[in-house]
DNA sequence: ATCTTAATGTGATAGGCTATAACTTTTTGC
DNA sequence: GCAAAAAGTTATAGCCTATCACATTAAGAT
């Protein structure tokens, strides 16, 4: 993000990196209040300029939401990446799913920013999104490294990605802290992810008898 | 619910029903747009009450959306109920996944306002929501059918529930729609229950053999 | 250099929604 | 019946989004 300037000018009429400003400020906000916590008025008095300045950067709430969503899963892809190119001795597509779990939690008012319905409801439209959200999926893809193509490997790679989903969507409302205290959810997720690659082993040795 | 009138009687100066009327109403908003359709203000005036009539059944506007969800967690509940009974040549568990997918994709905004984190988050504090949430994952326990007990059963029952979850989360977003249009979601789904239960078979073999 | 135009910011203002306060009308229990 | 609680009402305040008309600065063309 921010090439130009981190800061408005003092005294400066224009403050010269608003639309930046604006999408650090609210990523800042929904850190721990989630998209709820984005307000236009509140974000526009703590950058210094008028409380209808923001409009002329984003049409209304959704497009500033979608712009934040963006960067969010930029940053997302960021660590995913790293993850992913991490050396050890666990699988890629381990590392890639305990990455996205931690992101999930230690984020989750930014986690559940990027998949609030209205925000990803306005895919087609918003490229800048979208594409962001292509490319999570497409370095799973990279982390699943399995040697089947096509639509076997997208499905699984689709079962990984609601596997994950899911774990993260439970924790982050507490509804896998009562019960089951002792199993953690690091481990839960790596069996999930397991049997995933498991039955994809199984269902390649399969496609191959069959052939 | 209505266990009341079901219509206000007109010209009355006390509806009669306003609590429940409103958790109705409500739910019928939410139903296509999800817990941001819910308006207090407008709910006040299609059931012909003044403005500030809901206030005096519920605290604030969250206090209505717990409520909702608790009605919608029963009614989903019902749901999971005839699907467990109902007579098949398939697997409790799968009819259980099958129809609380279906639930999820046919309902999407009572779905979303159920699992909305605002409304979660009280649990403690609003027993009525909490324990409905806590018979549907009673249900998915009976629909188990495992010979398991104690925090294996309840590990693969969280393994589903968060397969099932995430499943339904990214359907909703149509996440699941542009690629692998020919596998449907229900296919999706029951390879991922499959895979749990097969893991829990193995696990409770093993386990067997160990002691 | 200057002139025009687009971009960006401001004050004023409207409208919607939540919520509270003070007052009124029924209902209910003693 | 009467006192008190329950359930409505009108009036009003406050917050937030969004738009309008106007002001200022930046940028590009001549």
């Amino acid at each position: 993000m921010g090439t130009r300037l981190a800061r408005k000018p003092q005294n400066a009429y224009h403050h010269g990196d608003l639309r930046d400003a604006l999408v650090r400020a609210a990523l800042q906000e929904a850190e721990l209040g989630g998209p709820e916590a984005i307000n236009i008025s509140a974000l526009a008095k703590k950058l210094r300029v008028s409380q209808p300045a923001p409009y002329r950067h984003f049409a209304d709430r959704d497009a500033l939401l979608s712009a934040v969503a963006a960067e969010a899963f930029r940053q997302f892809n960021t660590t995913l990446r790293d993850a992913i190119d991490e050396p050890s001795k666990r699988t890629k597509i381990s590392r890639f799913a305990q990455a996205a779990l931690a992101f999930g939690q230690r984020r989750h008012g930014i986690y559940r920013l990027m998949f609030a319905s209205r925000v990803m409801a306005c895919s087609p439209k918003d490229s800048e999104l979208h594409s962001a959200a292509m490319e999570t999926f497409g370095l799973l893809l990279e982390a699943l490294e399995s040697p089947a193509i096509g639509l076997l490997r997208e499905r699984h790679a689709l079962q990984i990605w609601a596997a994950l989903h899911g774990v993260i969507m439970l924790a982050e409302q507490g509804l896998l802290t009562g019960q089951l205290a002792e199993t953690t959810r690091e481990d839960l997720l790596d069996d999930m992810v397991a049997q995933i690659k498991l039955s994809l082993s199984l269902a390649i040795k399969a496609a191959e008898q069959g052939r």
